[in-house]
DNA sequence: ATTATATTCAACCAAATGGTTAACAATCAG
DNA sequence: CTGATTGTTAACCATTTGGTTGAATATAAT
């Protein structure tokens, strides 16, 4: 259970360290998009973007509607919340540390105007 | 400087990509810890722990203190609000989605009642 | 001065990654 | 039926990754 979740945050952090797989999410937040769509905007292969996909596709970011010869594509962000949630602690902590950080500025301040 | 954005988003992603380099930066929300201490849940080598932490450091997640021959290593949280905001942006959307399918099983149940 | 501790570095290895090209499969259009 | 279009699959390749072991470095302790 455990395994499986740190198993899918690793897939879903994975898709996301590649520009390219970025750029693909970016051109499906709104709309869907064929694979040739997604393809298209980058120099590489349609091989290639059809293995950029399927990696999108195992960490569950993305959904796939084939429709005759094309393969309709749509983001599925639900797949995300792990991710985020996972990313919102460490930022929670770090805004906490600013906290900490502004608080002790303050206390040294107040030492200052002391003397 | 979109590039650069885009390489540390990637090298961040990346980063978290591993599930002993996330447990390594769980480890370290709170208080700092040294190399050893980093390692000591794992069986690996130490070389080997040596080599994610400096994946987490040029990732900017981590800093790192030599202090006599320790290196005391804190959490810097601060280089992952890139990847959050990130993450938000798709967050956000998911959302917006999710209370269009909530709209439209409304409206599905009104003309339900209707009838 | 010697020894123990903490860590990195270099060389090596197997597996995974991101790319290619060429062949195959399925669907659509004439 | 014949092509053209849309994708996937397979085989291959160079590079990166995550791990190892062994040697090197630097500091601390005896």
């Amino acid at each position: 259970m455990v395994n499986n979740q740190n198993q899918h945050l690793d897939e879903v952090f994975h898709a996301l360290a590649d520009p390219t797989r970025r750029g693909m999410l970016s051109q499906l937040a709104g709309r869907e998009r064929t694979v040739s769509d997604l393809a298209g905007p980058y120099d590489i292969s349609l091989a290639a973007a059809s293995k950029h996909i399927k990696v999108l596709e195992r960490a569950g970011l993305l959904h796939r509607n084939v429709k005759g010869r094309q393969h309709i594509c749509r983001l599925n962000p639900k797949s995300l919340s792990k991710a985020y949630e996972w990313l919102r602690f460490y930022e929670r902590f770090w805004n906490e540390k600013l906290d900490a950080l502004e608080a002790l500025l303050n206390e040294e301040d107040k030492k200052t105007k002391k003397k």
